[in-house]
RNA sequence: GGGGGAAUUCCCGAGCGGCCAAAGGGGGCAGACUGUAAAUCUGUUGUCACUGACUUCGGUGGUUCGAAUCCACCUUCCCCCA
């Protein structure tokens, strides 16, 4: 893609750019360009809600420019402050390489490695002292920090806002100022703290990034944004499997946003499906997706795997554990995480949940006393093969 | 600094000293119906050796035959005034 094609596809799908013309500017300079995103040490399993933000990356890595991922690192170890989550247990030193590193590795399945480049903040908030600190909340106002949606909800509601709660879109947007980002990219639930860098970097007198926000992406519930706290996900390193129903699962009045965001097909090659036959459109989709991240020839047996099993039948590549002749259904069910307890696997059976070998199996105190191989399945997808020995 | 209020199961939220494993809603799981969708309806939602037992209502002690409910102290949070 030429720099204009690349401009006009983030017109395309970003939500906004602060500004257009600046960064059409940046782009058309033929300059090597500092792109910033921030990543989160202390989630580092990425799924598609990520890969919105990170294919157009990937063209700007294309044209040649300079990809930065900033690891929160400092920010992590003091802890998150959004929402009114629970304390989180900051993270160690040793936690943050390794999630990171991890982060690296899938970040990797759509960037190139070798022009991806780490940051750790740690690296220059950790430097700073008390007097930097205060040098750098005299650059804003409390009435500025107070325009972010979620503080200014907050205050209305009497609910607390520490401190340095306020300080952390400072931090974030102290981070662009020692980068010297030419870009910064991330979902719309960042754009103040984005903002805030654009402002910092004036007053630092440096030439202001450009910021682009991007949809984010709702998740298989229909309701939240995509997140893997929320199991609403589908991760770009699942199986194949698993990602193609996933796939199947996606809502229907989301099908169309789930192929504009995260594929690289041509509306023409969709949106008429979608209206036709929705179900065939769902089948083009987990395809397309297993096809991204685990190549043309898993697409195949994904799909023939989905259909076997929708219409009842069993897989074959499940998971298989082993256990001793006489063991109980119930027992054999957690064992095998269908059930996080053995009251809850008594539920199951007396709820019509369970089969063994495709039988409903009826008797809570049901016992596997024949050796043998067995299937037992909980619901429509769930399974586990039993050796009994 | 002064005054007031709150802490209940995954979340919100009810809960007269015994009938409380704790209402109701949300969410989850399973069943019916379907397209392994949505909507709807039904069941279920602490654990276990499961017609019974055990552990839960911020923490620690206490009162009582008996405490989520009463008392004391502690911890945390919120509100109002300054």
């Amino acid at each position: 893609m030429t720099p204009r094609e690349v401009y006009e596809n983030i017109m395309r799908d970003a939500v906004s750019v602060y500004s257009a013309e600046g960064l059409k500017e940046k782009l058309e300079s033929g300059r090597k360009l500092r792109v910033k995103m921030g990543a989160d040490p202390s989630r580092p399993d990425l799924h598609l809600g990520h890969s919105v933000v990170l294919r157009k990356l990937k063209m700007l890595q294309d044209l040649g420019h300079e990809i930065i991922f900033v690891i929160g690192d400092f920010t992590g170890m003091i802890g998150d402050p959004s929402g009114r989550s629970k304390t989180r247990v900051p993270l160690t030193f040793e936690e943050t390489r390794r999630n990171a590193q991890s982060y690296l590795e899938q970040v990797t399945k759509i960037l190139d490695k070798d022009k991806t480049i780490i940051a750790y903040n740690s690296e220059w908030l950790g430097k700073m002292n008390f007097a930097d600190v205060l040098s750098l909340a005299g650059k804003y106002t409390v009435a500025r920090i107070m325009e972010r949606d979620d503080f200014s909800k907050r205050f209305k509601e009497n609910q607390a806002i520490g401190i340095h709660e306020l300080l952390y879109p400072l931090m974030q947007g102290y981070d662009s100022v020692a980068l010297r980002a030419d870009i910064e990219v991330g979902g719309t639930d960042q754009t103040f703290n984005l903002l805030v860098g654009r402002e910092l970097q004036k007053d630092y007198g440096q030439p202001s990034q450009e910021v682009i926000t991007f949809p984010l992406l709702p998740g298989l519930d229909g309701v939240e944004k995509m997140s893997k706290s929320l199991d609403n996900y589908i991760g770009i390193d699942e199986p194949a499997d698993i990602m193609f129903e996933k796939c199947m699962k996606v809502p229907d009045h989301l099908l169309l946003t789930y192929f504009n965001l995260t594929t690289d097909l041509k509306e023409s090659d969709y949106k008429p499906l979608i209206e036709k036959d929705i179900r065939e459109a769902h089948f083009l989709y987990a395809s397309a997706i297993v096809r991204l991240y685990h190549g043309e020839e898993a697409v195949a047996p994904a799909a023939e795997r989905y259909r076997s099993v929708a219409k009842g039948g069993i897989p074959d590549n499940i998971d298989e554990y082993e256990a001793e002749a006489g063991s109980r259904i119930t027992a054999l069910l957690v064992q095998a995480n269908l059930a996080p307890s053995i009251s809850e696997a008594r539920r199951l059976i007396q709820g019509n949940g369970i089969k063994l070998d495709g039988e409903l199996v009826s008797d809570v105190n049901a016992v596997i006393d024949k050796a043998g191989t067995y299937v037992l399945s909980k619901g429509k997808n769930k399974f586990a093969k039993f050796v009994i020995k």
